[in-house]
DNA sequence: ACTCTATTCAAGTAGATACTTGAATACCAC
DNA sequence: GTGGTATTCAAGTATCTACTTGAATAGAGT
């Protein structure tokens, strides 16, 4: 007790917690599995690699326990094991983003330019949802929608937006969301309407950080207990 | 704008965050930054390591900001860049804690048992010391003392702590802390004094978490402006 | 039983990582 | 300038990692 080895041991366990994410692929799992469970290989499309390959980081990611798996008949859904793993990853991204220099680029050139883009917090669209000032769309693929969604949201996946347009009531301001601060969805939403002259905007973040502050939500149009 | 080499060379910026945490002995160095700034070498003995391999590993924490340096005379001075890499190592050990199932094993292999410990929550603490009920010792090396410690803490080391025992003043319980949960000094502190027959306590955790919960500090005998 | 699909396993390869060793650099004291 | 100390750099080696490919497993439908 109190050795050397035993002190490496110990911090070699706390290591290999954030070795696991220290994968961009990894990464980028772990931003999807945020947005609630999928099975393997949807995993694989969204992050662009092989089912095997996305099977094998999966299985990193299980070892440590950042992530657990049930089986429904031949598929097997992963999720995040927890809150705590949602904080470490916004952790991760918060040092990058104060003390990484080059992100800023890197985000441009993924997101493309933020001027222009009208921008709310999570506090202000809670109060203009309450003053039933708003439209909020949930811009994200429906499975993630239907897996949990902000009470209220409407479904419109990003990719049928220009073909429901029409659908939206005029006279309210629309606020589209979807995965996080770095997901292009919203963006790519807001850019739509503001090009048909709709009033839009977009929270600055998405569902987990919602999730996270405790706000309302609901999944498969039912209103969640917690 | 939007493809897939955008996306994962975002996320492979995240990631590379993670991986700096993905070494025991980073994880060591970023544990011993948390207390304060030290020069290259004092951290490699206190990791175990040659001073060529822990700065090596400094290097690596610099790239995407982690730490940050500064040169004073011959020596060069390493610190945690701010508040938010701390948080991200509270977010590591935190997620390790829940679903790392050895971990349990591998902190009582280096810590011993905790049955019998009596410990204090920060906010007890923190009456208990309005009360003016405790006597509060700080229990790691000096240095780190000087740093930055609890106001109103008194330094004695854990390696002169057997020779000082007499200068406690008797009737208060005393209550040791040193650098968090994982750190030894403050349990050995207290199973010294109980063994002669003094009440004592350990804090639950240690100064870093008490410096993010805004309570009070000081350093070299000066109250912090923050 | 056979077939289809989702997932995992196993082996192979190119490239990265941790630690060592010995030399180079940078500052300070004289 | 010289000598001394703290730190970094460069090269070498053993080990690990990411991704690929092709085969194995497991459940569902017929």
């Amino acid at each position: 007790m109190g050795g050397r080895a035993e002190k490496d041991m110990l911090f070699d366990t706390f290591a290999s917690v954030a070795k696991v994410l220290g994968s961009g692929r990894r990464a980028e799992i772990v931003d999807v599995l945020a947005q609630g469970e999928r099975p393997v290989d949807e995993l694989a499309r969204e992050i662009g690699q092989t089912v095997a390959n996305t099977s094998q980081h999966l299985q990193q990611l299980l070892r440590p326990g950042l992530v657990s798996a049930r089986r429904q008949g031949t598929r097997i859904y992963y999720r995040l094991s927890g809150p705590s793993v949602v904080r470490l990853w916004a952790a991760v991204r918060q040092v990058a983003a104060e003390h990484v220099e080059e992100l800023d680029e890197l985000a441009a050139a993924y997101l493309g330019t933020r001027s222009g883009l009208d921008v709310l917090t999570r506090s202000e669209l809670a109060e203009r949802m309450a003053a039933g000032d708003v439209v909020v769309l949930d811009v994200r693929p429906e499975p993630e929608f239907r897996s949990g969604h902000i009470a209220g949201a409407v479904s419109v996946p990003v990719r049928e937006l220009a073909g429901r347009l029409k659908e939206l009531p005029d006279g309210r301001t629309v606020v589209a969301y979807c995965r996080g601060q770095y997901c292009v969805f919203a963006d790519e939403a807001v850019r739509m309407m503001h090009a048909r002259g709709l009033p839009a905007a977009r929270l600055e973040d998405g569902y987990p950080e919602w999730v996270a502050a405790g706000l309302p939500v609901e999944a498969d149009g039912l209103h969640s207990p917690a």
